[in-house]
DNA sequence: ATGTCGATTTGCT
DNA sequence: GCAAATCGACATA
């Protein structure tokens, strides 16, 4: 039983809710024919306007978070540190920023290709265990924001898989963010080998 | 095993 | 100018 994840699924007002939802689910993409795809193990949310760790705090809009803005269900895909394309899922509704950053998957489906991709001669965590990773893994590029996430090329769908346990933390890398900095919105699944490594 | 540092676009001051 | 929702190369131990 496979289904794709529908808009409703991302429409929903809790992002922090939506974020725990998403692991177990499979991130597909399937550019020029290729279809790659992995188990999402590691998720953070990010809750817009309220949310120091957001691109869209107080209100922020600028040509790269407009799509943050727009409907819920697509991709927002941005460049970190100049040089890594960073894979977000848009949720609530219209005019609402907040967005689910995922930062881990566990490869399933056209492996050999992702690891083509990496330049990687042998499998193993490194392959998609960080968000800068898993979207070089699946070949998405910062061009790809803003796509609906209802299908081909790119979509998350349900394989009705049942995760045994999962944690939370405060979210990596968001220092900056003040008390908002301690915010439980990090989620991973419990003993996944597949998740980003702490510095 | 742990630490420092460079890459390099976008947005804020 | 500077810091950023990161990663990997290289150094030192």
């Amino acid at each position: 039983m496979t289904m794709i994840l529908p808009v409703s699924f991302y429409q929903r007002e809790d992002v922090v809710q939506v974020a725990r939802d998403l692991l177990g689910k499979v991130l597909v993409s399937s550019f020029d024919g290729i279809r790659t795809a992995g188990m999402i193990t590691e998720t953070e949310a990010y809750a817009g306007e309220r949310d120091r760790a957001s691109h869209a705090w107080n209100g922020r809009r600028t040509n790269r978070t407009e799509v943050m803005y727009g409907p819920p269900g697509r991709a927002y895909v941005y460049l970190c540190y100049g040089i890594h394309h960073l894979f977000n899922v848009v949720t609530n509704r219209e005019e609402v920023p907040h967005a689910v950053l995922i930062r881990a998957i566990e490869p399933l489906d056209g492996i050999a290709v992702m690891q083509a991709r990496r330049g990687m001669q042998v499998a193993g965590p490194s392959l998609t265990a960080g968000p800068g990773v898993l979207t070089t893994a699946l070949g998405i590029r910062t061009h790809h924001s803003g796509l609906s996430l209802q299908g081909e090329p790119l979509y998350i769908e349900d394989r009705g898989i049942v995760i045994p346990e999962w944690e939370s933390t405060p979210r990596i890398g968001v220092d900056y963010a003040g008390e908002d900095a301690l915010l439980p919105y990090r989620f991973y699944i419990t003993g996944n080998r597949y998740v980003s490594k702490l510095k």
